[in-house]
This record gives structure tokens, sequence and C-alpha cells, in this order.
DNA sequence: GGAACCCTTTGACTTAAGTCAAAACCTCAG
DNA sequence: CTGAGGTTTTGACTTAAGTCAAAGGGTTCC
């Protein structure tokens, strides 16, 4: 495989050409279909992922059916190194599985599987790597901390308007020009899971963000009509 | 300090006798009392913490006031490491803030701060250091996710149950002879702003499971009566 | 074009959990 | 012992958000 995709990589960024084949040589890469599984939490842990192309959702299912996702992966990220790390001695056993399920969200979905053994080698070699692993795993945590935080201090508006914030923010979208909106690259009932609420509910607060000229939704296209406003409410 | 104490901190396990005189040089000791406040979050980032005795947690106030507690850090544990990965870059400057609020728990807590700077070129040397703490790291990571999972997932009363089992399962209570048995070592208050809602309800959640004979409550002394039913209604 | 499908919205209803306020309980200092 | 303080429990009420069911809307594929 192309080693330019993986130097993208944070995490591999800082390493040498040998080093960087080294670990083409043991990396395989896969391509998914939107919906598909790239694993259950069943499953025995092989190692982590990259994703390249496509975006991956990371999810757990209730006993009772309802869906919470955990994480949504970008391009260029990782996902599931988080098992490599928790307990040293017992990663090498059939018993151990991946802590959640992973699905593919788009079509041409790609992503690399690095073998757990054989990255494990290459960390301990490499301070820069653990460096780097750890710096991804502190944003991580920072991520879910403050996931934590909405979930249990606010409501559902102020997480709906906090996503939105934050979407626009991230992705200070050159395709709508100057305009202040952000575009939904996951369905709604995604966005519910991942917000912990439910479809009929985001529905409802979305027309409730409408009705009070805040923000304008067309499919997947929000327009954000009073940043102030929008600002204020996910306070 | 005393370097017997660090040895027993994972993440310091691996160091030889110099290596452990060098981090008792850097770093500082310091006791608080209950309800002490070891940093807020408005406090300039100075370094990370282990606590040696007593409890410590790790909290957030919502704008209404409402408070909710990130962990509870028993000993021999660090505490606010995250930022030292978060920016490698921005981390000496005066900007640079702890994540949240720290405080004490109990009379004599005592803790050890670990600046910043030294500890850094510490990592950067030592690969061993660098994996225990990915691994302190990852271990957090299942915890909140775990924690997550929890808060979305289920509702209140399978979360008191489960609190109650994982705290049984944690501390099989040598203290209590062969009685099915916790203790809280925190205020209800507290326990309320972990498990994401308020005293009133936790009270009720309380007496619900006492009332279906699954526990009882003796002050800070709960008591497991129907394991199996405690299991059924944490689900 | 239209049938089949999925995704989303809307409405009516239920329920879990939060709010507010008062009472009960605990404990510790004087 | 007593009273002031904090902590916990209880009760009556409100409300945000979930459930269930039906109707819209948009896409795709023969």
């Amino acid at each position: 495989m192309d080693s330019a995709i993986l130097k993208k990589v944070h995490i591999f960024s800082g390493l040498d050409e040998e080093e960087m084949e080294q670990l083409c040589k043991i990396c395989r890469v896969k391509t998914f279909n939107k919906g598909d599984i790239i694993f259950f939490d069943t499953e025995p842990y092989l190692g982590f992922y990259i994703t390249i192309t496509g975006l991956v959702k990371i999810y757990k299912i209730s006993k009772d059916g309802r869906e919470h996702i955990l994480h949504l992966i970008n391009p260029p990220n990782t996902f599931a190194e988080v098992p490599l790390f928790e307990n040293l001695g017992e990663i090498h056993e059939e018993s151990y599985r991946y802590p959640a399920n992973a699905m593919a969200l788009e079509d041409e979905t790609r992503v690399v599987l690095i073998p757990a053994r054989q990255f494990t080698e290459l960390l301990e070699s490499d301070t820069k790597i653990c460096i780097k692993m750890l710096s991804g795993f502190a944003r991580r945590l920072r991520h879910l901390n403050h996931h934590i935080e909405e979930l249990t201090l606010k409501d559902v508006t102020k997480r709906v308007a906090g996503f939105i914030l934050t979407e626009y923010n991230n992705n200070r979208d050159p395709k709508s020009e100057a305009k202040q909106s952000i575009k939904l690259n996951i369905s709604k009932n995604d966005l519910a899971a991942y917000l912990g609420t439910i479809i009929e509910t985001l529905s409802r607060t979305f027309k409730k963000l409408q009705d009070e000229d805040i923000i304008e939704v067309e499919g997947k296209k929000i327009l954000i009509k009073d940043m102030k406003k929008l600002k204020e409410v996910s306070k």
C-alpha cells in the first residue's frame, strides 16, 4: 500500500522512510460500503484501524436495542487503538474482544488494519510514536470528557446547538462560500444517537430552533441565521 | 520525598533507582483537607498529580450550578495528565489551563505534583514510561466510554445498580467479612453527581431497590440482599 | 410513472427524572 | 444536653424527553 497516505496520519508523521516501509508491509487495506460492519464487539481483537476515506461510526447497542454513537471517525484518523494498551498481557488471547461496534457510514470507506503484535514491537523501539500516540489519546480523552459534560449537564437543545457550532468551527465550510452553514454528513438518526437522544426529539428540536429564527434546516444543510442567539442557547 | 510511594504508582513501576531519585527531586508533596480545592479549571497548568492518600474528585460545574463528577481518584493514581499531551506546543503558555476542577474529599488527602516540563523530558528518554502511560490512558478511555454508555443507554436505577456491583467487585470488602456489602466513601450528593443525577432521585432509587428487597441501605453502608436480582436490574 | 422503500416529521400520550419546599435525621461543638 | 449545621428523605408538582403510531416526503428501480 501507499506510504503517502500513512504519513498523513498524525501518529506516523514522524517516521522515516525505512520505518514507513516496514509499517506498510504489515498493514492491510480494506474497503467497505455504506452500512457494512468493520467489526462487532463480539469479535476477537486483531489490531487497530486507520481511516483513509469515508466515515466510520463507533457505537454500542443497549439491551433494549437503542444505539449510542461514541465516536465518528473522519479520515485520516485511528480507531480501536485503546485495546492495544489496556491489558498488555491479554492482548493476544482469543478472548480479547473489540470494545464496541464499527460501521462504515459512506460507500468507498477505506481503512487500514494495523495488526496488534507487529505494531507493539514498533512502539517499543520508538519514543516519538509513543508520544504521538499519547497525544492522540489525550485528545480523545478530552473529547470524551466534553461529551460527558454535554450529556449530563445540558439538555437536548443545548447539545444540538453545541453540535452545530463545533461542526461549523471544524469546517468553516469552503463549499458554501461565506454563508454560515454546515452540511451533515450523517443521517439524522445517527446524529440523534450521537447526541444521546432519538430522532423524533432531534426533529422537534430543529423545528424549535427554526421557529425561533436561529437556524434553518433544509435536508442535510443547516443554515445559521442568528449566530449570537445560537451561542447563547448552547450555553 | 519517599520514593517507595512513587514506586506503587503504576506508570513509575518500571523505573530504576537513579531515575526514581531524579523524579523525587522534581516533585512536590501537598496535603489537603476535606473540601479543599486542589485546582480550579481557571488556573494555569503546572503539571499532573498523583494521589497518595485520601480521595479526589474531578468535576465540572454547569452554567446553572449543577455539578458533574468526571472521576473519583483513589490512591495510588494519577490525574490531570491529559493536558500534558494535548497540545504539545502550548503547554508552557500562561493561558494553558486545567481542564476541570479537583477537590479533596477526605481529610489528610496527600498528593504529589509532578511539574510538566521536567516530566516531559523524562518521558522522551524512556519508552517504558510512555507505554505505561499509554496503558493508563487506555484504561481511562475505557472507563469513560463505559460511563457514557451508562449515562446514555441506562436509566438511573440501572446506573445505581451497576455502581453498587462494580464497587462491590473492586473491593471485595475485606472489612465486612463474608457479607455482601459495600461502603460508600463519598457523600450521596457526590454519588448522585457521579451518576449523572441529583440527590433526591438517588434517594428514591435506593428506596425503590430497598422496597424490592434487593439491597439495604444503612447510612453509608449498602448491603446486597439479592445479588441475582441486582445484576438483573443493572442490565 | 408508480410501487416500494427508507428517512423524517408530526401528533397524542406516558413516564422518568428534575424542581421546590418542608420535614427528618445526624453529629458535633459548646 | 441542646441547638446549629449540614445531609438526607419525603411529598407534591412540573417538565423534558421517550414511546407509539400514523402521515409525509424523497429516491430508486423496474
